[in-house]
DNA sequence: TAGTGGTCTAGACCACGGC
DNA sequence: CCGTGGTCTAGACCACTAG
């Protein structure tokens, strides 16, 4: 029967972390390992490039192929849709909008997203509940340029989160995460203390041409970032 | 000239982007596509698993390939190594193990790494340092079956988080952030004040065999984790 | 400059799974 | 059933770069 590429790729893998191919070492080129293995070049080709995709190795032309001394372990993250998350859990998703208003984008989110002059845009602040109760707050600074009609939308059925995945789902941009304290127009909304130590989201996204919003999310207090490796 | 396979996945992400292809559209198949774009089935059929694997499509045989509904967007996060992400930052590291004792393994910590009954482990408190500045505080259990030699190493060029990493660098675990106030004893090691809100990573990490570690990291205030998407 | 990985090609067979 | 994507093959040319 024929070897196949991900035999090969899992061949590999155990000869590294049964050291029989040790970190630093040179590995055997495409060519030989393939005449050992009885398969074509391209098999063993796709299986390395997986492992170097990977991160076990570390591959250059002409210089070969060697085991990464350390290897680049990468944790993925789904970027967080509020309300999948909250529905993921079994519980029920529901939001409140607070406060609207139209006005020029401020100094502070024109530099987070690379625009000057007068940019027509709307503050959204909104309340995020699961099963009744408080999950995140979010502060959101959307353009309209980026998103154009989200200002006409009443957002009593797709949150901003939900009307800015549909609208703009072709998007570029930045997670940031840090800790903070909650503060007290804020603690408010999440029905803790003020002074709480919680998870702060801070997030750009870019449309193709335009940017389009700009958010900082309080999550409740207790909210946890699980990766997996 | 030939069409190489990035120019035929830029071309596929264009029609997406431009709507030429809407979501839940069935897209042609790839031998019409190789047709149309003038290359081989194979370089369409690398480009295809590419966007797909980036989330953009939805490809099952026989079905045919579709524009997903809501593009499945993933951040990436490089698993932190903590003396790399000094370095990386042009900053001078540096670590002092503050605390060492040999026992077995408390029940919190046999709990999170699936163990139960004896387990020699020890108990390693660590600071981190950027520029002689605190830049974290690991409090971390090691199991002596998963890390075998680590209680006899001193500790005294390798820190904590390097020897674990060179040691068992093949392995999978969990990360899980969250924010919390700093308790008294760590906001010493700080050098912050109690009760400042600062990110705490938990992670857990199993070897082939056994597990290996948990570590509870307490980063210092202003500490963020960026994700780029 | 020569060795290595990166990629394209044309053809082939197959597994899956709508129909 | 039979269209579709998944993959293997053998050969080829090329880009990069270490020596």
């Amino acid at each position: 029967m024929a070897l196949g590429w991900q035999d090969v790729r899992d061949e590999a893998l155990r000869r590294i972390q049964a050291r029989e191919w040790t970190p630093g070492d040179l590995i055997p080129n495409e060519a030989d390992l393939a005449d050992e293995l009885g398969c074509a070049r391209g098999t063993v080709n796709r299986a390395l490039r997986d492992l170097a995709e990977a991160g076990w190795l570390d591959r250059r032309r002409k210089a070969g192929t060697r085991v990464r001394q350390a290897p680049e372990r990468r944790a993925q993250l789904a970027i967080p849709l509020i309300r999948q998350d909250i529905e993921a859990r079994g519980q029920q998703f529901a939001f409140s909008v607070t406060d609207r208003q139209s006005a020029p984008l401020p100094a502070r989110e024109r530099a987070l997203l690379n625009l000057s002059g007068e940019i027509p845009a709307q503050r959204v602040r909104t309340l995020y509940l699961a099963d009744g109760q408080p999950y995140a707050f979010e502060d959101r600074w959307v353009c309209l340029a980026g998103a154009p009609g989200f200002d006409r939308d009443p957002l009593d059925r797709l949150s901003p989160n939900d009307w800015l995945v549909q609208f703009a789902a072709f998007s570029r941009g930045t997670l940031d995460y840090s800790a903070a304290a909650v503060p007290a127009d804020v603690a408010g909304h999440l029905d803790c203390a003020a002074g709480e130590p919680v998870m702060v989201l801070d997030r750009c996204t870019f449309g193709p041409q335009h940017p389009v919003t700009t958010v900082r999310v309080y999550h409740a207090p207790g909210h946890r970032l699980r990766l997996e490796i």
